[in-house]
RNA sequence: GGUGAUGUAGCUCAGCCGGUUAGAGCGCAGGAUUCAUAAUCCUGAGGUCGGGGGUUCGAUCCCCCCCAUCACCA
């Protein structure tokens, strides 16, 4: 049995979760129910990063302390991510003691492998509000566009890149002041110093190829050494002997993951050292989008390397969500919280099932198209899966008391048939998990579906419904609805990992407390409920909803 | 600006190492059916595979240029 330990990336608590967020979590939430369904031991681990200027400010903003903030954006996090089913073993805090000791066990240990060095800089500082000011917190005007209110780092209406000295008129946009250059002591990672073992640990099978290759720019302009320091006033952990100044949120983020799991190990009686101890036989698998690839593909495992820990055995990247074929958009209403979706479906299992159908083991960008989302969802969940249990419990209810015939008894060649061809592909569907392949699984599942609707249409029940002497137990007729309903069962167990909800209620139409193990398709059934409609259809008001309400908001 | 990616039927997407008439679902047209919260099944019409050039006996799939879209540039 494999031990795996996964991760979401961490998100920022300075905002709601959104439906781009979301891509992350609903594919790091399937494939890890389907380890558990094939019975491995997993872990899923995540936290709220919870530290830095951004929620420094917005708490004062706000007039509460930042440890409040924090702990109000953990509440509403936590309550999105159990909507949508995200099925974390711990939801954890950055701004933890368990993150603050380990935290600075790392940086001791970089420090002993002389891996940090102190060096004087400068950066723009803010001297009404006494403080320096990140290049995001600088504006002014585009030197090359002469676009107004750009940020210090790049250009949005030209994409020039520079930096903030460059632009024309900067202030600050904390108090609008003229930013001053200040110098300062920082702390560096010496990460120029990793590039041999990075190479290496780049080109091992640990990344996609598109990652690997993407990475193989970066190390053609070299690897510079990272600044991990900030000065005070800063919202997060304080450096050990280094008064005024505090660790730079990306050094504490990542070091959540480990700090997660040691809270969660202490109170479950499981080993940190087994999954994180250089020599781990575990695996640690990272689930991120690609826009954070630099952190976790360099940054992370030379931190974990020189400072004696295992490195990631998987970093998973996928791409960002568009929705209607462009980037979410506040003033369009496409930038959709977790929330607004679920006032508007009250069910996550249509947005898992789609993001299910659309995503794969590349970086690529993934596009949420609202007219498309109806149609698939309406046509594939229920046109087409509810549709088997729909359309043949009547009969098994009015004609033979709830009970179903095995599908050891099935006694015709076509029944038997279907149901055979479903339980083969179940080699198949297991290796396109692992492997991400999850579109390519929705394409082979609607297949089966399809199948069952077509025997079920060639065998007519409803004319064989109509002779009463077909309503003997056992019964060519008997055997036509059992056949449907058993294939829709086993169908639901490949389904349980995207659709937790749902097949959740398939179980319990079963007489069944769930589907959590792949050894579930052996499991021989003989009884149903009385069928109640499992899934509503979904209607364009209920977009429009959506959509209206992150409008007004 | 640099680097990388994407561009396949109306829509959303598959197309492994280049090889007979390019695939699926939805949508559309016609038909079948009425068990199913108008669902299902069958048949069919739709594509110069972004544009141009090249390599090859042969390219959607390789090379070059261009156009469009997107991302990254610590």
């Amino acid at each position: 049995m494999r031990k795996i330990l996964a991760t979401s990336a961490l998100p920022y608590a300075n905002g709601s979760i959104h439906l781009g967020h979301l891509v992350e979590y609903i594919q790091t939430d399937i494939w890890v129910r389907y380890q558990r369904l094939a019975g491995n031991e997993i872990h899923y681990i995540c936290a709220d990063d919870t530290h830095g200027t951004p929620i420094m400010l917005r708490a004062e903003k706000e007039g509460i302390s930042p440890e409040q903030l924090v702990e109000k954006v953990h509440k509403e996090h936590s309550a999105d991510f159990s909507e949508f089913n995200i099925s974390f073993d711990n939801f954890y805090s950055t701004n933890s003691i368990e993150n603050k000791n380990l935290s600075e066990a790392l940086y001791n240990s970089l420090v002993v492998n002389n891996k940090i060095e102190a060096k004087e800089i400068e950066q723009f500082y803010d001297d009404e509000k006494n403080m320096f000011l990140p290049d995001r917190f600088i504006k002014g005007t585009c030197p090359k566009c002469k676009a107004n209110d750009q940020y210090g780092d790049s250009c949005e209406s030209c994409g020039t890149t520079y930096s903030p000295t460059d632009l024309i008129d900067a202030y600050s946009v904390l108090t609008g002041s003229k930013p001053i250059k200040k110098k300062t002591e920082h702390y560096f990672f010496k990460l120029s110093e990793c590039e041999e073992f990075l190479s290496k640990w780049t080109k091992s099978d640990t990344l996609q190829k598109e990652a690997s290759n993407k990475l193989q720019e970066w190390f053609k302009s070299g690897l510079v050494d990272w600044d991990i320091s900030r000065d005070a006033p800063y919202f997060g952990f304080a450096i050990p002997g280094a008064p005024g100044k505090f660790f730079y949120v990306w050094l504490d983020a990542p070091i959540g993951y480990m700090s997660s799991f040691k809270n969660y190990a202490d109170k479950n009686n499981l080993s940190y050292d087994e999954f994180w101890s250089d020599g781990s036989k575990t695996e640690l698998v990272h689930f991120i989008g690609k826009d954070i690839l630099y952190f976790h593909a360099l940054f992370w495992p030379a931190i974990l390397k020189y400072s004696g820990h295992r490195t990631p055995t998987k970093v998973f990247a996928h791409g960002f969500l568009t929705v209607n074929g462009e980037k979410m958009s506040k003033s369009r209403g496409t930038f959709i919280t977790a929330r607004s979706y679920i006032d508007a479906f009250k069910t996550p299992d249509y947005l898992r099932y789609y993001y299910f159908s659309k995503l794969n083991d590349s970086m690529g960008d993934i596009d949420l198209n609202l007219d498309d989302f109806i149609v698939k969802v309406n046509s594939d969940l229920v046109g087409k899966l509810v549709n088997i249990p729909s359309r043949t419990s009547g009969f098994v209810t009015k004609f033979f008391d709830n009970k179903i015939m095995l599908t050891d008894e099935f006694n015709e060649i076509e029944s038997q048939d279907l149901v055979k061809a479903i339980m083969m592909s179940k080699e198949e569907i297991m290796e396109l998990f692992e492997a991400r392949q999850f579109s390519k699984i929705c394409r082979l599942l609607i297949t089966h579906i399809e199948s069952v609707n077509e025997f079920v249409n060639n065998k007519e029940p409803w004319v064989l419904a109509k002779d009463d002497s077909n309503h003997i137990v056992n019964s060519y007729f008997h055997e036509v609805c059992s056949a449907a309903l058993q294939s829709f069962r086993l169908l639901s167990i490949y389904l349980s990992p995207i659709m937790p909800e749902l097949t959740h209620k398939v179980a319990l139409f079963f007489n069944e407390d769930n589907f959590l193990s792949i050894e579930k398709l052996t499991a021989q059934v003989a009884t149903i409920n009385k069928y109640e409609h499992l899934l509503k259809r979904v209607e364009q008001k209920d977009v429009d909803a959506m959509i209206q309400s992150n409008i007004d908001n």
